[in-house]
DNA sequence: CATGAATGAGAGTTCATTCAT
DNA sequence: CATGAATGAACTCTCATTCAT
């Protein structure tokens, strides 16, 4: 079906070039289909960028979730969330910096409120589930959550980041240690 | 002088509208010069954005380093990095915006590199500070230095980004304290 | 049916448009039949606009001509066609518009020909009318029917625009008559 | 200058065209200079047309003024509005079809209504006239100066288009004076 | 030193038309 | 009879860059 080829092919240039790189051209060459049929089947580039980035945020939080239906302790709780986010940087470097940082400027006003709207979403899953950590096992440092959530992303964008550029530094395994390490030590009460 | 101008002007644009969507001619109209004299200074819109992202680094570099010239226990050096970023990336959101994160795609391959070369300098700076402090003091926790001070920024950068959405949450200094907490009782050494 | 569901969702978008931004997705949506059905039944955009315009111009040919049909007074006669087309031309503003001026340029040259030669039938309508009474009546100045039909027509037409952007200026009535006076007083003969 | 000539080449192609079927491509290749020329000296397509429409009723209307400023029986002032607009019709045919009639739909809301502005303009530049006429020599019908001033747009659009299909049926000093005698003759009062 | 008119490659978008079903 | 997904040529417009002055 068209519709997939375009996406497919969309997250593929946009992950490469970002938002104002990406060409409708390339798109189109790129899922072999014509021009118009982008058009026939998107709005226009910033509603077809909306679509794509909406996706990556429903399929991480998907995919955490899903893993979280079990009652886990808290540690286990965050790790797997370190998990499934190291996966989706990892694995697609691009597209998740395009998720979570090529939401700023210059793109539509309107679909840029709408990401930023999803981002907000996504900051608030992992905060609720921080928050019900918090209140139920009490091993939470009293951090306000949403902040706390904040800090996990922006320490997963980062570290995978240094981590990307410096492939032979440490394996996978040791980045998710020393990232849960640096995490969880801030976020778990520890006697000063 | 026409240079300085037109840096103050351009700081301005790419903050506001992100690399791509600022064009040489808002440029010139706010910095009140003729489109000629643009490229009279510099050579294209990418060299004028490298010296501006590097004037970025070598500023909050400079700030940072002045401030840490007396000899100061870790807590307190970590105090002011941290606060030395608060006040840029509060100051001038957008402009940090840039430095941190617009550096990824979609920009000329070689002004690319060396931008990303900037952002290596600036985290190995932060790393250099921790380590020193790691091995003069032995509070930190052992972990990679370069990790974490990637984890410093990330949290900063996206900490801050909630904080400017939700204006009325916490005061300026609360964010400073709670940052503080999150950053800081990850990396000192406590009794678990 | 769904010609007929086409011609009527056509006249609307045609006339609510022009020729140009009407838009076959348009029309095809308020037929409510899908765009192939409009390739069905029609060859094209511009054919579909010819039927339009040539059912158009039958139309008010047929009731002017329906009207005539008992012998009356040539004042009378007049008055009549006045009121045709004043009817056609309030009653469905941007159609006539259409019939009557839109056939200019920008449109296929083949059907654009048959357009031209419609208006000239529908002209020379008018001007035997006039030059029928001319012969039995002598009631009209020697001017070349097919100018004075000219006339009529680009008289009411100019007048019906102005009387359309001024709604209160005068009644229904009022335009009817004061056009009636601008065009036969200079049709009938007077004693100078 | 590349102003006068894209201005030059645009009424050359919008007349020959319409305004929908010109394009931009054609005016540039047509005016001798690149495509960005014409953004460079005009915000868009529908500005450089209002700019052409403008400049198309300034100079009829200060072409007819001029030739008015004597004092004159109204019956030569007619006379002369009449020429000037023949003269303005049938030497260029199409730009008048384009002034006068092309401003119907199709084209951007905003330049629309500032072009119907200039067309009420032009009518009430015609009414004016006859209005003093009527006050100052009591010759002319009691008719609305309004409507009168439509009807002689309307006959003069119309007569003039039929003549241009008609080439050879009368000279041009013809049509000048049958278009007098249908006009006048129902604007002078006459004895019934 | 500085200008600004001119450029042209390339972008996003529209839409009449086709054709396999 | 009717459909609608797919097409691609043509369109308007943007903007970094150049160069004669």
């Amino acid at each position: 079906m068209s519709k997939d080829k375009i996406i497919r092919a969309a997250i593929e240039v946009f992950s490469e070039n970002g938002y104002h790189r990406a060409s409708m051209d390339e798109i189109a060459l790129r899922a072999q289909v014509a021009k118009g049929t982008l058009y026939y089947n998107f709005p226009g580039k910033s509603q077809l960028f909306k679509t794509i980035v909406k996706e990556g945020f429903e399929n991480i939080m998907q995919r955490t979730q899903a893993d979280l239906n079990a009652p886990l302790p808290i540690k286990e709780q965050i790790l797997r969330i370190i998990r499934h986010h190291l996966d989706l940087f990892l694995e697609s470097r691009h597209f998740s910096h395009i998720v979570f940082n090529e939401l700023s400027n210059g793109i539509e006003q309107d679909v840029l409120e709408e990401l930023k709207q999803l981002r907000r979403e996504h900051l608030h899953f992992l905060a609720s589930i921080l928050e019900t950590a918090k209140c139920e096992e009490n091993l939470l440092r009293d951090v306000d959550a949403n902040l706390a959530a904040a800090s996990i992303i922006g320490t997963l964008e980062s570290t995978c980041n240094y981590y990307l550029s410096h492939p032979n530094a440490y394996s996978r395994d040791d980045l998710e240690r020393y990232v849960f390490t640096i995490i969880t030590q801030g976020l778990f009460i520890s006697i000063d």
